[in-house]
RNA sequence: GCCGGCGUAGCUCAAUUGGCAGAGCAUCCGCCUUGUAAGCGGGGGGUUGAGGGUUCGAGUCCCUCCGCCGGCACCA
């Protein structure tokens, strides 16, 4: 009979006179190619070599270099993983167990938790199975002989998986040695395949990740193919470890939170220099988009955010307490407050579209299992905005929007940036006319703006459609900071309305938009970008004027006059510690620029700049000194000339 | 909220099977007047997260609570 022809990614072609088996055609490319071949991708699928191929395809042979090997190797990890617990602790049930991001995992049912010593000994199990070098055996079986097989190990985890298996499907066992497991594949060719593992952590997990089912133990670890690829994650953890925020702001002696707050942050005077510089910074980029800014009540009783509907959506999420027989609720957002603030009056359309901006200082009961640095916080502050407009206005204010959104992350140093679109939601408010009009509205804004779009299909607000706009950091970590959600109906539950060039009354949209997000977390995202090491004009001390000897004190106090005048946050390290061990103080303190200052520089009037991390010296006479420090220092929207204040109140 | 781990001086960490709570750094005082990432000497600093229990005796063992860390769930 005749086989398959097979198609090579470089276009050339092979007849087989039999179905091949990737690694057949992996051997008869070449020696070297079959010993390293993994998997393979058939027409853009990926299979196990054992697979025979039966009908003409484009054929890949996937070896440890390609994209396809990770995933693949850390899923057979998984496997051994599983296999190493099952012999060490009998009695343990496996329950599904992938590959991820940065690894694998997989979920085991037993009563004992593992402790870190269990992963020692889990790992050198593994390392045995992977030293057998056992081959991955992949077996088609019938929904009954599965059912038999793991019914007769008691595996009630693996039983219950079979059964939410879509008839027709077909069922697969993949096997090493005498161990086995009911997985979809494919696998790579054996266990000696997996080069370099570890693991790293355990922790719960619920079945099925549904909290009224049973916990179980959920093993991280992750494999690549070289040791040397492994330490350089690892490496890459402390990395991230180093950065991490938490310590940074205690070292930066920036903010701190203790007990009595969880989940609010108490600000130090560097740490609210560098807020209030991000709050100036984008008072003036706000202004200069034409939104105004508003404060709005922190307590506000319960029968406006029953009218708005939070009481009912939102209430477990709310702070509440009782005076003078009133309910009242600290706000958790800030868009009822304006709502209040638009319908004060009767507005025109010429009035449109009307942009109030606050830092709304908002407080939510977050779960204390979900607090997290200033990452997540029950204290929390807004660069919140609603932008009042007619339907016609959406795109117009959401591309106007993107714009704005996208030249602050330039300017606070991010250039990667996505955007999710979330569409209708299942269950949700208004009718489809008005989702067709708000989304296409929006669809034709995002396009415009020429970034990256995904779609986050029926993850949408219950009142409208909304974009999520994500950000990368230096480290490759995503995190969704800006937000623009399209609302038809607060607007209709507060009763806001404008007058028309018709004379009639018409209801306007709400646009609800962020761009940080909230304060506290995008600090957090700063400090984890820079590892601390802020930009000049964010830094919270921008210079430390420190002398090398008391003789130079009086010229070092002049020179900290100086640049203090010229708008630069200073300080001055007149201390009798040696000049190296002032160098070290500042640096670890993250002080962009130390200007030295000793005799020679009190007698030649100049100035030394030393650099954060730098060992070089510039040499600067000291209005020369002054002039480029104030320039460097300046914001970025005032060093492009854009609005330098706010227009002038109406 | 759930599972697991952790909680000792401001910070980083010690403290034998339950047996006198300690070190370095920081702080304070003194000396040194210094040239680019730690000069020297001395002093002070603790209800070992909180509360209860076991014990002659608890940082150590047990219980409850709080907080933190890693996940899970949540993130309207």
């Amino acid at each position: 009979m005749r086989g398959p022809t097979i198609t090579f990614p470089d276009g050339t072609r092979r007849d087989f006179d039999h179905p091949p088996t990737g690694a057949e055609i992996a051997a008869a490319i070449s020696r070297e190619l079959a010993e390293r071949a993994l998997a393979v991708m058939v027409d853009g699928e990926l299979r196990d070599l054992s697979e025979p191929i039966t009908t003409d395809a484009t054929v890949r042979i996937v070896t440890p270099e390609d994209p396809e090997a990770l995933p693949l190797i850390r899923h057979d990890a998984a496997h051994v993983m599983a296999e190493a617990v099952q012999k060490l602790y009998p009695g343990t049930q496996v329950t599904i167990g992938p590959a991820i991001e940065n690894g694998f995992y997989y979920d085991f049912a037993r009563d004992e938790p593992f402790t870190p010593e269990d992963l020692a000994k889990i790992e050198q199990a593994m390392a045995e199975i992977v030293r057998a070098d056992k081959p991955f055996v992949r077996e088609e079986v019938s929904r009954e002989e599965a059912r038999r097989r793991f019914a007769a190990l008691g595996e009630t985890y693996k039983l219950e998986i079979l059964d939410s298996i879509p008839e027709g499907e077909r069922i697969t066992i993949y096997r090493q040695g005498d161990w086995f497991d009911l997985c979809r594949g494919p696998h790579g060719p054996s266990t000696g395949r997996i080069g370099a593992f570890k693991l790293l952590k355990v922790a719960g997990a619920y079945w099925r990740g549904d909290p009224k089912r049973p916990m179980l133990q959920r093993i991280y670890g992750t494999a690549f193919p070289t040791k040397e690829e492994l330490d350089r994650y690892l490496h890459q953890l402390a990395e991230a470890e180093r950065r991490d925020h938490r310590r940074l702001g205690r070292e930066m002696d920036l903010f701190h939170f203790q007990e009595e707050a969880a989940g609010s942050a108490f600000w130090h005077p560097r740490g609210w220099t560098l807020w209030r510089e991000i709050e100036s910074y984008m008072r003036r980029r706000l202004a200069a988009a034409g939104y105004v800014e508003v404060k709005t009540p922190q307590l506000i009783d319960r029968s406006l955010w029953e009218r708005s509907g939070h009481w009912e959506k939102f209430r477990e999420h709310m702070f509440t307490l009782e005076f003078e027989d009133r309910a009242l609720a600290i706000k958790p957002m800030n868009c009822p407050g304006h709502v209040q603030i638009f319908n004060t009056r009767l507005r025109s359309y010429r009035e449109l579209p009307l942009r109030i901006a606050e830092f709304g200082s908002c407080h939510r009961k977050e779960p204390s299992g979900a607090l997290h640095g200033l990452m997540r916080v029950r204290a929390f502050t807004q660069d919140d905005a609603h932008i009042f407009c007619t339907p016609d206005q959406i795109t117009a204010e959401t591309a106007a929007f993107c714009a704005l959104l996208m030249s602050v992350y330039r300017d606070f140093g991010f250039e990667q940036v996505r955007i999710r679109f979330a569409d209708r939601p299942a269950v949700r408010a208004g009718d489809d006319a008005v989702w067709d009009q708000a989304e296409s509205a929006l669809w034709q804004a995002v396009r415009e703006t020429g970034l990256e779009v995904t779609l986050n299909p029926g993850e949408g607000a219950f009142y409208g459609p909304k974009l999520e706009f994500v950000l990368q950091d230096a480290i490759g970590r995503d995190w969704q900071c800006g937000t623009l959600q399209v609302d038809f109906v607060l607007p209709e539950r507060l009763d806001a309305s404008y007058i028309g060039a018709d004379g009639g009354k018409h209801r306007p949209v709400m646009l609800h938009r962020a761009i940080l997000g909230s304060l506290e977390r995008f600090i957090g995202i700063l400090i984890e970008q820079y590892a601390g090491r802020l930009p000049l004009w964010l830094a919270p001390v921008q210079v430390v004027v420190a002398t090398v000897t008391n003789d130079a004190d009086s010229y070092a106090r002049e020179v900290a006059d100086l640049l203090a005048r010229q708008g630069l946050r200073v300080e001055l390290d007149i201390s009798a510690d040696k000049i190296s061990y002032k160098v070290r103080q500042h640096s670890l303190a993250k002080v962009p620029v130390i200007a030295v200052v000793g005799r020679r520089e009190a007698e030649e009037r100049r100035l030394v700049l030393r650099r954060l991390g730098e060992q070089a010296q510039e040499q600067l006479d000291l209005e020369t000194a002054a002039a480029r420090l104030a320039g460097e220092a300046t914001p970025p929207d005032l060093a492009r000339g854009g609005a330098t204040r706010p227009p002038a109140a109406q």
